[in-house]
DNA sequence: AATCGTTCCTGATAGC
DNA sequence: TGCTATCAGGAACGAT
């Protein structure tokens, strides 16, 4: 499921190979896809329209298309962008389809149909966008900040890291892997951590972020990234999807447990 | 303001 | 073998 790293990995593919390209016609295959708009005028007013830059605000991707229009993407749980060859077999979950004047395209698919594309003329506007947290790799996300985010939340520090409002991009899987870096069980309250620790679940979050966008994401089921390729942050994963194998660091067996309604999974021996 | 449960969706898989 | 129930979970939403 992409999180901060798939989707960054995504914007770094669409910005080597779809700068420049113009849009001859866009294809709805689901209109549902499609968010705030109908497919019709969404096809319409993408006509012509020519891709300049790409970026990302926590999960989201911005597809720039000149001053004053954006579309705003956002993959959830299965969503893949995918720049394809013109013989290529379209993808059988393919739902919004962009043809290129230069022949090939780029196929927005979804198998579980969570995801959307919006046309905006400022994502910064968006509200959604403007209720996100601090992202977590920018220089501003300190040890003091981290702190003040948890503040006096009681609820559980996989809950908080989770929470796009507190801190964007993480989802799951790179939660669990920091805290498990950081030596900090799942279930503590946020507010509860002690100063040492929170400066060190900061540095494993950022640790863990910069790596994983390295290693091109995380491949537990359905991410590929702008190519179809698999990610392979996953080999490197500590706890997350590892029910039952060894905790790299203590060799105790690690636990997948459901807590609030999410698998979690956790050393119990050096998780405290 | 924070927190909790519910909802959307479909394919893979476990269990019988 | 073939059917059905369960699970995966990001984020909006409503209730508390």
């Amino acid at each position: 499921m992409p999180e901060l790293p798939e989707v960054e990995t995504v914007r770094r593919d669409l910005q080597q190979r779809i700068v420049g390209k113009v849009i001859e016609r866009a294809a709805i295959l689901n209109p549902g896809s499609v968010a705030g708009s109908t497919a019709e005028r969404f096809s319409a007013a993408l006509r012509g329209k020519r891709f300049s830059s790409f970026g990302r605000r926590a999960k989201y991707l911005f597809l720039h298309l000149g001053p004053g229009q954006t579309l705003v993407a956002h993959l959830k749980m299965t969503g893949v962008l995918l720049h394809q060859p013109a013989n290529d077999l379209l993808p059988r979950a393919a739902r919004i389809i962009f043809y290129f004047t230069s022949g090939d395209r780029l196929v927005f698919a979804d198998t579980r149909k969570f995801g959307f594309m919006r046309l905006v003329d400022d994502p910064w506007e968006l509200p959604a966008i403007r209720r996100l947290g601090p992202e977590p790799l920018d220089d501003g996300f300190t040890a003091g900040e981290l702190s003040r985010i948890l503040g006096k939340r009681t609820g559980p520090i996989r809950a908080v890291l989770v929470d796009q409002h507190a801190i964007a991009g993480l989802g799951n899987i790179y939660a669990l892997e920091a805290l498990h870096r950081a030596g900090i069980s799942p279930k503590r309250k946020a507010g509860g951590l002690r100063r040492a620790e929170v400066a060190r679940l900061r540095r494993a979050i950022r640790r863990v972020l910069r790596e994983a966008i390295a290693a091109r994401g995380s491949s537990v089921d359905t991410y590929r990234d702008g190519q179809g390729k698999r990610g392979w942050f996953q080999v490197k994963h500590r706890v997350y999807d590892r029910e039952g194998k060894a905790c790299p660091r203590c060799h105790a067996r690690i636990v997948k447990e459901q807590f609030r309604g999410r698998g979690t999974y956790w050393c119990p021996v050096c998780q405290r």
